[in-house]
DNA sequence: ATCCAGGATATCT
DNA sequence: AGATATCATGGA
């Protein structure tokens, strides 16, 4: 191919790709989206985002009713809407779970903040890591498993790594692993060795369990004893396979909802969840049903909004 | 130093 | 079935 072809293919594929986010339905707040804990490597570069879709390097610009897109290989749009949940009628899933004065308050405090449609390899991988976590380690360890173990992409000034398939991770050490900073020793090493393991034979199969229900799916989930309970389970489903009523409790939103929604709880529940204690299964199954039954079929939403929202106002992130 | 983090599990009563 | 003990680490 001659050097003009060459430069018009370099130019195609670094030319801004626009997608719009003028109407409503569509708004989104990358800022808001990419810190609230949802996903944990995408970084904040000048005025924007950097981050990994499949095998690309992808910049993602904010601006007025749209937003500017450019990554190391060519993506197609739906790729890149399908990621962000732009197909997600943020107005009206809002409108519907703004049912009290409280979060109503929320929401206009954070409009914009998006549930993200991430890939349940790396999600499920990320959950099992981020127990006894903060969330900045939780970004160190699963940047420097994806250092270890995934591929390396360079795209102009930037790099970065992909974060590495199951088998691979199925065939790592343990020591290796835990090197990356998980927790407990070999532990958590060993759980996550053996989630890649059933992914590698079929024994997890996230296609299969997008199309099962919520309860059928988080019991599968948390059915292999390594690592994965009540709060991963919710997570994974929520961010990844499109169970938008899963709504995950850790200590904020726990915290958040014995303080907003006390008059729903049993009183001893309030009070341990609002000194931080740890909670119960039970605990766990009451605050958790407490918030679909609330706020319904997109309680994962309101449980995204309330746990961001908190945190902002504790100054903590 | 002490306390805590986007908890899960094994082991009791 | 529901409470309790244990796991074990970087950072504030």
């Amino acid at each position: 191919m001659e050097a003009g072809g060459q430069l018009t293919q370099s130019r195609r594929d670094h030319a801004a790709m626009i997608v719009k986010t003028d109407d409503p339905s569509r708004a989104i707040d990358l800022d808001l989206t990419f810190s609230c804990g949802q996903v944990f490597r995408w970084t904040k570069i000048e005025d924007g985002w950097v981050g990994i879709i499949g095998d690309s390097l992808v910049r993602l610009q904010q601006r007025e009713g749209r937003l500017l897109v450019q990554s190391s290989a060519p993506l197609p749009k739906s790729r890149i809407t399908s990621y962000l949940r732009l197909d997600d009628d943020l107005q009206s899933i809002l409108k519907e779970l703004s049912r009290d004065r409280e979060f109503r308050k929320i929401v206009k405090s954070i409009p914009g903040l998006r549930i993200l449609r991430q890939d349940p390899w790396e999600c499920l991988a990320s959950f099992v890591c981020s127990r006894n976590c903060r969330v900045p380690m939780i970004r160190r360890i699963v940047r420097n498993i994806s250092q270890r173990f995934g591929k390396r992409v360079t795209w102009g000034d930037y790099l970065d790594h992909s974060f590495p398939e199951a088998e691979i991770i199925s065939q790592a050490s343990l020591s290796e692993l835990a090197s990356c900073g998980l927790r407990y020793g070999r532990r958590q090493a060993r759980e996550l060795k053996e989630l890649a393991r059933l992914i590698c034979e079929g024994e997890i199969d996230f296609g299969a369990l997008k199309d099962t229900s919520y309860a059928e799916a988080k019991a599968r989930l948390m059915s292999f004893d390594h690592g994965v309970g009540n709060k991963v389970a919710d997570c994974v489903l929520l961010f990844s396979l499109e169970k938008l009523e899963s709504f995950p409790v850790d200590v904020w939103v726990a915290r958040t909802v014995a303080e907003l929604y006390h008059d729903h709880l049993r009183p001893d529940l309030v009070s341990k969840a609002a000194r931080g204690r740890s909670l119960t299964p039970r605990d766990y199954r009451e605050i958790s049903d407490f918030g679909r039954s609330h706020f319904g079929r997109y309680a994962g939403y309101a449980q995204e909004y309330i746990y961001h929202w908190k945190r902002l106002k504790e100054g903590v992130c």
